[in-house]
DNA sequence: TACCCTTACGGTCTCCGTAAAGATG
DNA sequence: CATCTTTACGGAGACCGTAAGGGTA
């Protein structure tokens, strides 16, 4: 039970003679007739009125109970057409963490989204801890993280550092970038983010935490903007936000006289990546390089 | 593109593994293999996430889209099976003239509608001389008529002879079945049903027409019943129409001291039927023999 | 005779199974 | 090491084309 007897079947009804459509299908006229007498063997029912001599084919009962079913089935076969012209489908799932997601990322899945043919993406807003786990169960296939963490089968290779500076609210428009001394910054009036293990020791050190004087600690990126905006506070975050911060007006920011370790993203993957996504995956990284170029000539226009 | 690759996959994403597909279906766990790859390879296409050694097989995004057309193609599949099942329909067309269509025949074709499996009956109703080219064109596959003309494919045998009576509207319960001498009856109170042309040559040797006196002329044996009725007048009608007017009441007949010859039915059939309808011709004369018993019997109980 | 379908037969291609190899955990 | 998939290869069967056969108008 071929495409083929079908596609013979409709032709000879549609031409009423095998001979005129073996013409039309590019083939022998034997091949119709074989192609007619496999499929009524098969069904076990004469289809077509037919016989040597005779001028006009026409249909048998069975045959034009048949033909609602032959119809749907060239239609199905239409339908598998467009699915091959379609070709493969690309796919990447992508992790990262809040901030990249929420203020530097959203230009680079702009673009993903645009590719053609077509990405299905998926995105995963999830802690740097969290993403090496995801990564190595393959349900991400790609992620940038804070943390360069050893696991046997990932792969870890920087991608950018980001120094960190002092944001806060300020109503007059002060195009700060001066330095401030850490020892002038009130341990009360922060708003604490802990990017990293690293980025914690360090803070620990200038700013010994006591159980009176704890700062506030967040851990959702954005949410930092909120809370900074009007209140006098402080919080030590990655340039690039606040450079965002200072763009949208009514922030300030500054370097400090003794800076932590810049942040480092990392490129995650896994070693063996499922083989389906090597194509994405090149897409994403073309991309990413791409984006690479553009923060930096961005980094360097806010610098003014 | 094979209804097994589809089945295939459908049963390797059941299963997420090719092996318990394979036994599931009864075939090697290579023949799975190969037919996923054959799949895969006319679709231009990656479906499903494997590899040696990987417990777990999973759909890929272009998997995915292809599922409602694999589900739709085993759905069509299945309809395909009850299509094998319902066999072969057996057609069947008959021709008659109206008297024998309308009178005698109704039985027959009750008989042939309650046939197991269906028949697709159908039935014209013709004069003699129509039923002969409509038979040769192959049109109707089978016919009784009231003559026997020559045609080179046509096939003509006698079934069954009729004698002609005269029949007449009659107030009392007259259980008549007496003899009527010719010169009795007034040509100018006849209907006049010219049966063939025999009857009408006998006709004229009887009753010859002429301008003044021609006889009210009928070619709906049915009209005759409802215009003879309280008339007065009379008809010369086969005795099958005359025993049937006499069973609603209302009506009496008799015979004719010089009677016409019997009126003949004959069966034509073309001498190469249409080769599908072998089947339905030999059932259908298996019930014409069954009924012309049946016939005979009512007959000699209309006798009485 | 011209046209049309079927049958016979041989070559090519497809599909499946066995056996062996490669990968994973 | 057990489990799972892929690759290699050979045999059986499907499909098509050429050529011949058989009917019809």
């Amino acid at each position: 039970m071929h495409i083929h007897d079908i596609e013979a079947f409709l032709t000879v009804v549609q031409t009423r003679n095998i001979s005129r459509a073996a013409e039309q299908l590019y083939v022998s006229q034997t091949a119709i007739t074989h192609r007619l007498q496999n499929l009524e063997a098969e069904l076990g029912v004469t289809l077509l009125e037919r016989g040597r001599g005779i001028k006009e084919i026409s249909l048998t009962p069975s045959g034009q109970d048949f033909m609602p079913i032959a119809h749907r089935w060239a239609a199905l076969w239409k339908e598998l057409d467009h699915f091959k012209e379609e070709g493969e489908k690309l796919s990447l799932s992508f992790g990262s963490v809040q901030y990249l997601n929420d203020f530097i990322f959203p230009p680079l899945f702009q673009k993903l989204l645009n590719h053609q043919p077509k990405i299905h993406l998926s995105l995963h807003t999830e802690h740097t801890a969290e993403l090496y786990p995801l990564l190595e169960r393959r349900e991400i296939d790609v992620a940038i993280a804070w943390r360069n963490i050893k696991y046997p089968d990932i792969l870890c290779t920087p991608w950018k550092k980001t120094p960190l500076v002092v944001l806060k609210s300020s109503t007059i428009s002060d195009k700060g970038i001066s330095t401030v001394d850490n020892t002038d910054l009130n341990p009360q009036d922060e708003i604490y983010v802990p990017w990293t293990p690293e980025f914690k020791n360090w803070h620990d050190d200038h700013w010994p935490s006591d159980i009176y004087s704890s700062p506030t600690l967040l851990t959702g990126a954005p949410l930092t903007l909120q809370v900074l905006k009007n209140s006098g506070r402080w919080s030590i975050v990655p340039l690039g936000m606040a450079q965002y911060a200072f763009s949208l007006g009514g922030f300030t920011y500054s370097y400090l006289s003794d800076s932590p370790a810049p942040l480092t993203a990392y490129i995650i993957q896994h070693k063996k990546p499922r083989p389906t996504t090597q194509r994405s995956l090149s897409i994403f990284f073309k991309y990413l390089q791409e984006f690479s170029l553009n923060i930096d000539r961005q980094a360097l226009a806010y610098k003014v």
